[in-house]
DNA sequence: CATTATAATGCAAATCTTTGCAATTGCGAT
DNA sequence: ATCGCAATTGCAAAGATTTGCATTATAATG
């Protein structure tokens, strides 16, 4: 492995970035700032940057998968499948669940962006 | 919504298949058994079951996302960053936490596949 | 049975993403 | 400083998926 630059820009894309991304509007952003650099050039570099754990993808439920930079603190989110609406899930919900599990299946469990989809209060009534 | 010919032989394809197909595998077996069914046709299609929950969708950590039938009872799997291989979780595992999320969110969580990526005892040893 | 509203489909174009291969570049070893 | 290996990149083509719009088919209604 070795220093890219392309992996350089997409880090500090989604450093500068508090929501998550798509690989396109990555590749938007860091097409705006570096035109001369290959699509296919960007999408390799963020392959690599999930593979190498720096990057985080999870699927939020639009069409696309989107990324954010690895977190130190997991964190979780529920997505509302009727308002679209995203609640915060706090670690602690989740961690006791992830130890349980690395016990008992002899798991170190990497997954730290859980998603889950469901009907928040309100669009329950409403359906 | 409308009987729709597409949708019942996705719906087929899906039900003669024990593993999960992406959604490329999805239009070549239907593309097999109805030529003439345009690509936009199934995918379109595909998109509408799971909309209708009739199909899951799931994030296998190959490339693309996964699709079955839903099934009865919830199911999740841990999948090896490592060898790649998989294991079933028992349900009794998962849904204590959904229901608590469900209780201290008062949400109606849909989600019955969870996928967890991680290192299996094996492959923490070598890593 | 005819009519109408709406859902599903086909088609073609646009878009997004991946892939193979050749050329280049960075990094460690000499 | 130079050499050589392996990683990164560019390019062009292929592949996969989405979209807009016109057309067709279905189901409900009168």
């Amino acid at each position: 492995m070795r220093n890219s630059s392309a992996d350089q820009l997409i880090l500090e894309t989604l450093g500068k970035q508090k929501s998550h991304l798509t690989s396109h509007q990555i590749y938007e952003a860091v097409h705006l700032r570096l035109p001369a650099l290959n699509p296919s050039t960007v999408y390799r570099a963020l392959d690599r940057l999930v593979n190498q754990g720096k990057v985080t993808v999870s699927d939020m439920g639009l069409g696309a998968a989107v990324f954010e930079l690895t977190g130190e603190k997991p964190h979780h989110h529920l997505v509302c499948q009727g308002c679209g609406h995203i609640t915060l899930i706090a670690d602690d919900q989740i961690a006791p669940l992830i130890s349980n599990l690395e016990k008992n299946y002899h798991y170190k469990i990497k997954t730290n962006h859980l998603v889950l989809f469901g009907f928040c209060e309100k669009c329950q009534d409403t359906a």
